[in-house]
DNA sequence: CGTGCAGTTGAGCAAATTCAACGCTTGTGG
DNA sequence: CCACAAGCGTTGAATTTGCTCAACTGCACG
């Protein structure tokens, strides 16, 4: 549960890093500039509809933003690990919620502080725009999940927490297995299912609940895309 | 099938335009220094991996990006009516296709004109970040219609739809049952079943099948959100 | 007048959900 | 230390939803 501690690096993984030079400038800004925050598991970071005066990177830990439809579904928008920035918001309001899913530590920045930036840097302008549309494919990305099977939802879900997760084929899953239905858009159930089917099948090894081993990439990769 | 050609305003509709003045502005440079081209009925604008090399915007008709997955099935990233800015992106290759829904005008714009506008001109720049931010909303909003039933999935979209379409509560849909239903991540039997449904309980009337009239939002509604 | 395309409708089937029960772990209080 | 409740995850059975396959209609176009 803390084994991402240590994790400093500071781009998002998974993410081929062009720019990365000015990416890493601009983006340890906020962590210079920034005041570094802990948050208890299942702790708010901030609530829908609550004006967004910040934006936010991990430090370490893992964060949920979601949306609670009017039925009481919850629709989970991203999960963010260590490096990853998150908050930013077209209008003056955040349109999710954020919480923390284990005990994390996050580095806040005034938004007014890096709007004033932006607006006589440059590269500061250049980053925000970058990081935004990093979102943007992130975004395109979750549409493109939702439209498969459970089968494919859950296989790409793995493939895509074990690029983020820097390392071997062996990943620490933060997130309940409610979290990532809601995430997926399927029930707690077909999850639990898809996965013991998953470890049938050999694609993968599950030695606890939390800690999923990918033992055969090309299984899962052909349930892709 | 040619009902949009006369509507020119310059907005995208639907979206509280704070900033109208400066979007106004500087969304009209792509018109003054863009070219105009028409593009017939599914004829491609752009494919997917091609070089980016221009922003677009509709002028007249409808457009739709999509992907193509490796199973052959076609997912719709988004419609564009007139007023609507599509086309660019993060690297510089597009990562969908585009196509002319129907006979279609859309004004073209050298993205490296833009760029270097964005970078001596501030207005430029936070209007075409502006124009991502409102795109990233989309493709949000995208996201928490896939997760819903196929009733709620079609009623959204009659919703959105007539949300940028102004005006009265007619809407002319401009694409086929197949569209939708690759837009919506439904069979085409599934969106025609659920609009007969609609039609069955009074929320929608069906003078023919490209034109619906909504006859009761509320119903629509409460199955949106 | 026939052909092809777009849309609708029906019947059977497969996939995912719902409802329910149960096991395991963790934390709490007697 | 044990008993017990709560949270999380798994599994099973019944049900529902949407998909597949197929037939059929209306319409535009040659």
């Amino acid at each position: 549960m803390t084994q991402n501690a240590a994790q400093t690096r500071s781009l998002r993984t998974g993410v081929p890093n062009r720019e990365a030079v000015s990416s890493e400038a601009s983006e340890s800004i906020i962590e210079a500039m920034g005041t570094r925050m802990a948050f208890k598991r299942n702790a708010e970071i901030y609530g829908e509809n609550e004006p967004a005066d910040y934006l936010y990177k991990v430090a370490s830990g893992a964060i949920r933003t979601y949306k609670v439809l009017t039925d009481g579904r919850r629709q989970i928008g991203a999960f963010y690990l260590p490096g990853d920035v998150f908050g930013f918001e077209n209008g003056d309001l955040h349109t999710f919620s954020a919480e923390a899913i284990c005990d994390s530590k996050v580095v806040l920045i005034r938004r007014g502080t890096i709007i004033g930036l932006a607006a006589r840097d440059n590269s500061v302008a250049r980053e925000l725009y970058t990081v935004t549309c990093r979102e943007l494919e992130r975004v395109q990305e979750h549409v493109l999940v939702l439209i498969k099977s459970a089968e494919e939802r859950v296989a790409s879900f793995l493939l895509e927490m074990a690029k983020r997760t820097p390392g071997a084929n062996q990943v620490q899953l933060p997130m309940s297995r409610q979290d990532i239905a809601d995430y997926l858009g399927l029930t707690i159930e077909t999850v639990s299912r898809t996965m013991t089917r998953l470890e049938s099948v050999a694609a993968i090894a599950l030695p606890s609940s939390r800690c999923i081993v990918l033992r055969n990439r090309a299984t899962l990769g052909r349930l892709n895309s």
